[in-house]
DNA sequence: AGTTAGCACTCGAAGCACGCGAGTGCTAAC
DNA sequence: GTTAGCACTCGCGTGCTTCGAGTGCTAACT
């Protein structure tokens, strides 16, 4: 059923006051939010209906009323102020990104961290697995005679370094061999390719203990490359979201779980997307609610960023910071990146 | 004034009995915890007089005693049982951190983490700049025209790298200046004597603005070797320091706040020492408890190991597992390092 | 037909009295 | 020096009451 006007202000005037104050709206208050003059009594029947309708409900009788997640889902998608990003907010992110440069991991992590002190609520970062990332170079530097540190850079620029050790004493003829080996089965592939079977069928030729011991760390940085996926900044502001007791221990003991976290952030395919706790199977996020975006280079998605809020929270303001902060952390990570070509 | 034997055994018993669970003893619990029998009458004589001398106190009236801070001081300097570190304790410690190597910073972090599950609680990890930590290596990958990997080591094993960009493009001779350059004024170097003056004084005289962009990027990674100094895991553990409302809230605040808990952690100068929140004059504190061990390589100080409890922690059981852990973390750090050499 | 004033009703939150029980200090006897 | 006995204290949980914000319903009004 479609909603008429005066239902839709009512509405939306409930979401932001809500989000405002947490505490259930009333008809009476709800009075001095509107922009037309209607007596306590019509908004009363008003409210009754769009609790029929499921956009509204009542901790308790004699409470005032509180959206429900319909109720948000329509806020977000047909109701609230699209571009309420002030100029003065964009300027902000445009300042604290700029000029942030390293690997793209690095800006990842550090973009997680301003977000979470821009909007006061925790961050968590991921980066998929892309599948147009592949290795574009392998360093290895003598550290000890047995021992040399490792460098895997991505194209997508995805950096990880290892020390390694291995069995021989390492010489200049080792290192030879490992960078042909390297060059012949590992530069240039996608990183989806270079699975542990892979490795076996390559390298297992390759005859020398030491030479197959350091192709398997290389791997092993590879595969934590594609894994090391989940960071997580600010949770000190988790207890904006919840507030009985508990709530916040079990809750970040929720988000110390990387795979959990992980399979949510992929049910979000938009560029931007709300994931309502209740909507999820989890109870521990229950209250809380996830707003995620996308980022990325050249097209593909790198990655997605997301902060974690009260569901009450403030949708018009968080919605479009976070699709800015999103689209300029893309440019930073491609500006990195270009850098790195030319 | 001196404790007679009764007296210490009865505080010990109290102390024990509240770490247990954690809520005041009273004189008639009290009776079946000691392992000679006297009546409940004495022992609220004995209480009210070890009450007297500042050992233990009362909530309120009409309550049973806990321990205060003075109490649990002397049950640790004098009254504990100094080995009661179990061999399978000892055994699991040995299996989780034998066999980790890869650089001094991240040996730590793991352990960190080790530490924090193995215990349940939340720990802090800092390394301290060392006076005889000195520059090993610096290493300068290429990776685009413009910006080349530069990885910096020391001797005790730290790593840092970072993405540099220079205005020149990279060729095989600026890189062969470079390598001059740090042979020259860099590597080998005490961190401590790299300060940025010195920068100016030495590299200034190289003339290339490329050059002079490389060494300066390099003494920042130096700067940040020296300050990366703090990690904290398994903050979710938190919970267990705190009962009343918000406390955790303000403990995460400052937990995160790197420079208060580093200097916090310079108070401790023993092998191991106990920090009680009542001794700080950091309020949010007050009801948690520092243990911190001391962590090193060949009889220097490397930096510290520590959990937060609530002050009323089994101390018989933390102290002798946080000795032999950091014992056990200087070993496994040591032994990286000399891998690194031979 | 939609809007409004009026009114009885609901229900959670806050305040208060009260009894329970764990624990104490004190005294007198052993 | 130790113990039994006893009166006293005080926090905690329970049940009761009051208060007020907010509701739904009805009847009158435009």
């Amino acid at each position: 059923m479609e909603l008429n006007e005066r239902k839709r202000a009512i509405l939306a005037a409930i979401i932001r006051a809500y989000a405002e104050h947490g505490e259930p709206v009333g008809s009476k208050s709800l009075c001095d939010l509107l922009d037309f003059s209607v007596s306590s009594a019509t908004l009363r029947n008003e409210m009754s209906s769009l609790c029929e309708l499921g956009y509204l409900e009542q901790p308790h009788t004699s409470a005032g009323r509180i959206p429900t997640v319909r109720g948000y889902k329509l806020y977000i998608s047909d109701l609230m102020n699209r571009d309420t990003l002030s100029g003065e907010m964009k300027l902000i992110i445009d300042a604290m990104l700029d000029g942030i440069s390293g690997e793209t991991g690095d800006i990842t992590a550090r973009a997680g961290q301003i977000l979470s002190e821009l909007t006061g609520l925790p961050v968590i970062t991921t980066s998929v697995m892309s599948e147009h990332d592949s290795v574009k170079k392998i360093e290895v530097i003598p550290m000890g005679r047995h021992s040399v540190l490792a460098v895997v850079v991505t194209s997508k620029g995805m950096l990880k370094n290892r020390i390694c050790r291995v069995a021989d004493e390492i010489s200049p003829a080792l290192i030879e061999r490992f960078y042909t080996l390297c060059s012949t089965y590992i530069i240039g592939k996608p990183l989806s390719a270079l699975s542990p079977t892979y490795l076996q069928q390559t390298v297992a030729l390759s005859g020398s203990l030491s030479l197959m011991s350091l192709a398997a760390d290389v791997f092993g940085m590879i595969s934590d490359i594609k894994h090391s996926s989940l960071t997580l900044r600010g949770e000190s502001n988790l207890f904006r979201c919840y507030s009985r007791d508990g709530e916040v221990q079990r809750a970040m003991e929720l988000l110390s779980q990387k795979d959990v976290m992980l399979s949510l952030f992929n049910k979000v395919t938009s560029p931007v997307g709300v994931l309502f706790g209740d909507d999820t199977e989890i109870s521990e996020l229950q209250p809380a609610t996830l707003v995620i975006a996308r980022y990325g280079h050249d097209g593909h998605e790198l990655g997605k960023i997301g902060v974690i809020g009260p569901t009450r929270m403030s949708y018009d303001r968080v919605i479009p910071s976070l699709e800015y902060f999103a689209s300029k952390m893309s440019k930073v990570i491609t500006q990195n990146l270009t850098d790195l070509e030319d």
